[in-house]
DNA sequence: AAGGTAAGAGTCATGGCGACAAGAACGCGC
DNA sequence: GCGCGTTCTTGTCGCCATGACTCTTACCTT
């Protein structure tokens, strides 16, 4: 931090400074944030993102745990990241506010938004926020643009997929992760190839789970391995992709 | 931003947010970062990386800009990209204070310190700093970290390689930018086919470089394709590694 | 019991890339 | 000017990752 010469150390601009989670789960095979309705001024009524203001004595990554917590009820979320800092001026009518984003994964958000009042907390597609059909309070569409962009690039170089399914799982969900933030389609029995060959990727439990309504042979359950952060178990594809 | 019911917008806890700029670049095939000696209390003759508040009527992004410009004259960086905020309580002994860290990378600023007052500016190899054997003002040691390694991450998803090097360029050079950034020797001949051969990577100008002191072929001299932004001409090898 | 479905296992061919070797184009010293 | 060292460039070889595909296994439903 640089003073300039003759600058009064208490003549600061001051800012409010907050802190805004965008929590992403799994939900029918897509990828799904969760959205609150405002029931302040300014944008009274509209969809946002979760969030509040940071206080003098936590860090941000502290703030970003405790409007987390006080959201959705969740202690410790499978992945908490920050990703970025917004401070556009007029970004709020009200005052000058920086936020600072983060990023939340969560396996199982279904049972606690239905706790909460529907007319308050939503699980909305993805799509539905980057195509528009759905309006964001403030810059809340950049951001949740950025939040995605990043857990995109996350996946591809450090395996948070098992971030987005539970703590066992089977290969048929730990794919449709890749496929669902990827939007690519990926062969079943190539991805398979790719984490049970001598990774450590996945560590096979002895269980398998019961197949779907339509039958199918059942599938066997895994849990992760310990070669997930740093290293990339199967790799973006460029040409494989479709939508 | 949620306010909690019964919260007085007014009273929100008041933050001063700054801009620090850590500014790459490199040197004798090593990369330095640009330091600038602390004239005020606290860590007063501390070296530290330059910035400064951010000012309400400008974005982030402006305030970035305009620090870097304040202290190296360069107008427009190769790369000027936001990679984190810190905001623990603390780091400033004064006063509560969010600062935003930017990553600039130049081609040349060895001419721009030159000129400056030597004991106000310094370019030092960033080894130096994560080695700590310099030890820096506030939480800088970590915004220098996390820098560092937001620029290995990006050199290998998307290629800001050329950011370092001039507009035209030798393979050598090139190559030297990824040793020096990823810490691994890469081979000149598996090199020069990555680029090369049908990316549209880089794109060689009929001229040659002359050959350094210790003699050897001319190398030839290329610039900069419309690939990059995007796309990998290079993987960063997991074995291929030394220190 | 038969047919449908999904997962797991196996095969094959291509291509990317690491390793290595040889050739080309300079400066330098004698 | 002639070798020699150095550096850049071109070429070759072989392995292995991976995309595409087929087949088998194990469950379901009717």
């Amino acid at each position: 931090m640089h003073i300039p010469p003759g600058y009064d150390p208490s003549e600061f601009p001051a800012f409010a400074v907050t802190v805004d989670v965008v929590i992403l789960t799994m939900a029918d095979g897509v990828l799904h944030v969760l959205l609150v309705r405002r029931g302040q001024e300014p944008f009274a009524g509209m969809w946002a993102i979760p969030g509040g203001f940071k206080r003098p004595d936590e860090t941000l990554d502290e703030a970003a745990r405790r409007e987390l917590s006080e959201e959705t009820g969740v202690d410790v979320p499978s992945l908490l990241t920050q990703f970025g800092a917004y401070g556009d001026p007029g970004r709020d009518p009200r005052m000058n506010v920086v936020t600072v984003g983060y990023l939340a994964v969560l396996r199982e958000v279904g049972a606690i938004v239905a706790g909460t009042d529907a007319a308050h907390a939503a699980l909305v597609p993805v799509s539905d926020i980057l195509a528009e059909r759905i309006e964001l309070a403030f810059d809340h569409l950049r951001i949740v643009r950025d939040a995605v962009e990043r857990v995109r690039v996350e996946l591809e170089l450090s395996g948070i997929a098992t971030a987005f399914v539970g703590t066992t799982f089977t290969m048929a969900e730990l794919r449709a992760v890749y496929e669902a933030i990827w939007g690519v389609q990926l062969d079943a029995a190539n991805f398979r190839r790719s984490l049970v060959g001598e990774g450590g990727w996945v560590i096979p439990t002895g269980r398998t789970a019961p197949p779907g309504s339509s039958g199918g042979r059942p599938a066997e359950l895994y849990r992760a391995g310990r070669a997930w952060k740093h290293g990339v178990p199967i790799q973006r594809t460029r040409r494989e992709g479709v939508s």
